[in-house]
DNA sequence: CGATTCCCCTGATAGC
DNA sequence: TGCTATCAGGGGAATC
């Protein structure tokens, strides 16, 4: 499940790998990934275009291209980045590539973009939930999907003040206002349960009624979590790969995520599981009391 | 207005 | 063994 981290540690390899090469053609066997403009447009535009810089907003990949087009990739909760090389033999993906061969992660190849110097940029997605938008920047910048995207967690500029202005009136719950992107860029089910176990704070909690010193600690454990998760290159739940198929190594370093009724690491209490949204919510009773 | 439910999709798991 | 039912989950849409 990409969140921050991932899709970062996904930005910053792709910058290295693939600025500066053109698509010569896409391939695809779900045409129905790229939502906007229909299919056969996108083949059409795309081809020739020269990647020219590579951006994280929030959870999405922005590939800046000439001529001022911007192409929107969301990973959503199983999509891939792959760089390497394959062939399609009776549209079946086949991997040309050692590190990859053998990857369960090539079954699920599902769209492949033809660079200039013979490697591809593949996006692979078990559960196809992954979308791709293309269109001129400015077009893509005013959709909702970036237009409305809360302030990015990591920059210099996100201080306490500005984090603590989020929760002034906001009644929900401080694990739901934490994943509402629209509040804040980046954070999804997994950081949001550790960072609220880092800050001691009880997820179903109303956001106002946090006090000055839950809102501090909160603010660093926010970013002590999401910068850690960042060197150990992410989390590999869910099969998450980076751009050579190989997982990020957080998942060792998660204190409540998937530890239902595993002892807490400060207390040693069991790690209760509940739901809220339909999502997960992992927490220790004891340490994360309201 | 907020809260809940459904939907997209498919591998894993449970129940029979 | 092998079938069927249920579930997870980001995010958007529909509904309560």
């Amino acid at each position: 499940m990409p969140e921050l981290p991932e899709v970062q540690t996904v930005v910053d390899d792709l910058k290295k790998k693939i600025v500066g090469r053109r698509i010569l053609k896409i391939w695809s066997d779900t045409p129905k990934i790229v939502q906007r403009p229909n299919f056969k447009q996108f083949e059409e535009e795309i081809k020739n275009s020269k990647i020219e810089n590579i951006r994280r907003r929030a959870k999405n990949i922005l590939i800046d291209l000439n001529n001022n087009r911007l192409l929107l990739i969301h990973q959503k909760l199983t999509g891939h980045l792959l760089v390497g090389r394959w062939q399609i033999k009776n549209n079946q993906v086949q991997p040309r590539d050692k590190g990859i061969l053998g990857e369960k992660v090539n079954d699920y190849i599902h769209l492949i973009f033809y660079l200039d110097n013979g490697q591809m940029l593949a996006l692979s997605d078990l559960r196809k939930f992954a979308k791709v938008i293309f269109g001129s920047a400015q077009e893509i910048e005013s959709l909702p999907d970036l237009k409305n995207l809360g302030p990015e967690p990591l920059t210099k500029d996100f201080t306490l003040a500005k984090f603590s202005s989020l929760f002034q009136e906001e009644k929900r719950k401080i694990k739901q206002v934490l994943m509402d992107q629209n509040v804040i860029s980046g954070i999804g089910n997994i950081y949001s349960n550790e960072i609220l176990w880092a800050a001691k704070i009880c997820p179903f909690k109303s956001a106002f009624q946090l006090n000055p010193q839950e809102r501090k600690n909160l603010y660093l454990a926010l970013g002590k979590v999401l910068n850690q998760a960042l060197r150990f290159r992410g989390t590999s739940v869910d099969n998450y790969r980076d751009t050579a198929g190989q997982p990020g190594k957080y998942e060792q370093k998660l204190k409540v995520y998937r530890r239902e009724n595993q002892p807490c690491f400060r207390c040693q209490t069991l790690i209760k599981r509940a739901k809220m949204e339909g999502r997960s919510v992992y927490y220790c009773p004891k340490c994360q009391n309201k």
